[in-house]
DNA sequence: AAAACGGGGTT
DNA sequence: AACCCAGTTTT
């Protein structure tokens, strides 16, 4: 009888596999679910400690949906993420009250909690209650598409779905936790991003990525879009006497809530200028990235005698020296407030 | 500077 | 269901 896929990574992982970690010691979902969400972030040593004392502080879902959410974030400083700590309490609560503290026990009802997605709750559910279904971490990403030369970004649909169809089409009948924890070991220890240890690999045999020598193609990387720049106009209002007017922005889109400065169009500016009382001087640009776009900043500086001097905008604040911790400031206006201060 | 990461939110 | 987003570390 032919070893599969899946027998050759269950015997690699009897001999090779980590077997000793603390959220192994019992296979239920509550500690599985926290090293889950932990591990989604952070590296297995580093987790390691975060989860202990997780652990002895809130051993059980019960324990952790009676917390006070600020004691759960101070426990989760330093992993950050911290949405990820919020979902945490959050589900702990929901599962505490409509659930009678028992976790779901599908990957179909897990996927319905917060912070908890497909991937994840196939893993709980899979090494929890042994249910038949795949993970398809960042671990399981590698494997799968070099193994069987899965091209394409993982974030494109189509290829999430071809990786979801082999990571499916390859599960065992059998020892469906162990398998589980032996993929993700896999693509942690041996298949890793770069240089992976392909000699140690128990499915070399048949790995197509290896048999074109195109492992470094794999998984296919995320197709480059040039980011277009924009440029905006901040008008920067500082007294003699060293106050500088910021502005709350709306609670929604770009640095949401935080204070900044008022944005201009240039044909604002020019607008405005006549009504100021000295001319605006143009301040150092800088330049400001964002996930999508990038952002140059003209910064233009109006001084002042006194507060008096320039009308009032809304939501407006003045920073002076006292009270500049008090208010929370976007990256830029902390770079421009800084070059103005010395 | 850009990619990787796994989930959330929106249309 | 298809799409885009945020926040952080790693490369």
């Amino acid at each position: 009888m032919k070893q599969t896929f899946a027998d050759k990574v269950l015997a690699w992982f009897d001999v090779f596999g980590r077997h000793d970690l603390p959220w192994q010691q019992s296979l239920t979902p509550y500690p599985v679910w926290i090293s889950e969400i932990m591990l989604q972030q952070t590296q297995v040593q580093t987790v390691i400690p975060y989860f202990d004392r997780f652990m002895a502080r809130f051993p059980c879902v019960n324990a952790l949906a009676e917390a006070d959410l600020d004691e759960v974030l101070s426990l989760w400083t330093g992993l950050g993420y911290y949405a990820r700590a919020r979902n945490l309490h959050k589900t702990a609560r929901i599962i505490s009250e409509f659930h009678q503290g028992e976790f779901p026990r599908s990957q179909q009802d897990l996927v319905k909690l917060p912070g908890i997605g497909r991937s994840t709750a196939g893993a709980i559910s899979a090494i929890c209650f042994n249910e038949r279904v795949a993970i398809l971490d960042g671990n399981v990403k590698r494997v799968i598409s070099r193994v069987f030369a899965i091209g394409g970004w993982p974030g494109q649909r189509d290829t999430a779905e071809r990786l979801w169809g082999q990571a499916e089409a390859v599960l065992p009948h059998e020892r469906i936790n162990a398998y589980t924890q032996a993929m993700m070991d896999l693509g942690a220890t041996v298949c890793v991003g770069k240089a992976p240890l392909c000699e140690a690999c128990p499915v070399n045999e048949g790995c197509l990525a290896l048999e074109q020598d195109s492992i470094s193609d794999y998984p296919g990387r995320k197709p480059k879009v040039s980011k277009p720049t924009r440029r905006t106009i901040m008008l920067v209002v500082k007294t003699r006497a060293g106050e500088i007017r910021v502005a709350q922005r709306p609670p929604e889109g770009i640095w949401g809530g935080l204070y900044s400065f008022p944005e201009l169009t240039p044909q604002a500016l020019e607008a405005l200028t006549p009504h100021l009382p000295s001319a605006p001087r143009a301040l150092d640009t800088l330049k400001h990235s964002f996930t999508h776009f990038h952002l140059m900043i003209e910064p233009m500086l109006v001084e002042i005698d006194a507060i008096e001097d320039i009308p009032r905008i809304d939501h407006e604040a003045w920073l002076s020296e006292d009270n500049s911790e008090a208010f929370g400031l976007c990256r830029p206006a902390q770079k421009i407030i800084q070059s103005l201060l010395g």
